[in-house]
DNA sequence: CAAATTAATCGCAAAAATGCGATAAAGAAA
DNA sequence: TTTCTTTATCGCATTTTTGCGATTAATTTG
C-alpha cells in the first residue's frame, strides 16, 4: 500500500470512517461519557477511573484530541479536557445524510 | 491480557464501541451507503464498485453482518445484502443517550 | 533550591486489523 | 455431467492498535 488504498475513497466516507474509529474503543466512550455527564472540563479525574495505566490513558486522551472529539489546555501540570461538541454535530450530520435518508422508504427484503 | 481489559468496561460502552468499529473503515461505510441509497438487497454489484480484491469486500461484508449491521441471504451461487436499520436505531439511541444528554446546559471552559 | 505531583512521550511487546491470492463451495448454464 | 459464475474461507504477510513501564517535562509545594 504505497499510496494508502484508503485514498480510493471519498473524503466523505473516509471524515466518518476517521470518527468512527476514534469512539471505537470503549475507553474512548467511557471518557467521553465522563466528560459529557460532567460538562465541563476534567482535570485529572479521568484515570483514577478507567482500568488502565496513566500512560494507556494519555494516549487515548490524544487520539479522541486528534479526532477533534475532545478539547484541552495543558494548565501546569495538570491538564484539562472537554468535549467538543461542534465535531459531534458534525458526524450526526454527516452519519444522517449518509444512512438516514431513506429509512421511509424501506422495502425490507432479506 | 488474558481476561480482556475491555471487560472492565459496561456492556453498552463495549456495545457502542463495537459498532463504532464496524464503522471504522471507508470500505465498510461506502456498502452501507451503497445499501441504504438503494435500499433494496445488492446481490454482487459492490464487489464491481469498490477498489478492493473480491476476498477483502466479503471479509468486509462479514464483519458488518457480524456487528449487525447488515442481513444476507445466500441465494445460490450469488448473496444478497441489505441494512439493518433497526441496529442503526438502537445505536442512534445509545450514542444519544451517552452524549447528548447535557449539550443545552454546556459550558464551554477549554 | 529540592522534592513531590501530574501528565506526555518513548520504546517495546503483544494483539488485532487489513489485504490479497489461492482455494473451496454451491449452484446455474452449456 | 462438465464448465462457468459467484461468493466464502484459508493462509500468510504487512500494518496498525493497544498496553505498559520507564522516562521526561513542567509546575507546585516544602
Amino acid at each position: 500500500m504505497a499510496v494508502h488504498k484508503k485514498d480510493s475513497f471519498s473524503q466523505k466516507e473516509q471524515n466518518l470512517a476517521a470518527f468512527a474509529k476514534a469512539l471505537s474503543h470503549p475507553a474512548r466512550i467511557a471518557i467521553l461519557k465522563m466528560l459529557a455527564q460532567h460538562n465541563e472540563c476534567i482535570c485529572g479525574e479521568i484515570v483514577e477511573v478507567l482500568p488502565l495505566a496513566q500512560s494507556t490513558v494519555s494516549q487515548h486522551l490524544k487520539e479522541l484530541s486528534q479526532a477533534g472529539l475532545i478539547d484541552g489546555t495543558i494548565d501546569g501540570p495538570r491538564s484539562c479536557y472537554c468535549i467538543n461538541w461542534k465535531t459531534f454535530e458534525r458526524f450526526n450530520t454527516d452519519f444522517t445524510s449518509l444512512f438516514s435518508k431513506l429509512k421511509e422508504t424501506n422495502a425490507k427484503c432479506c
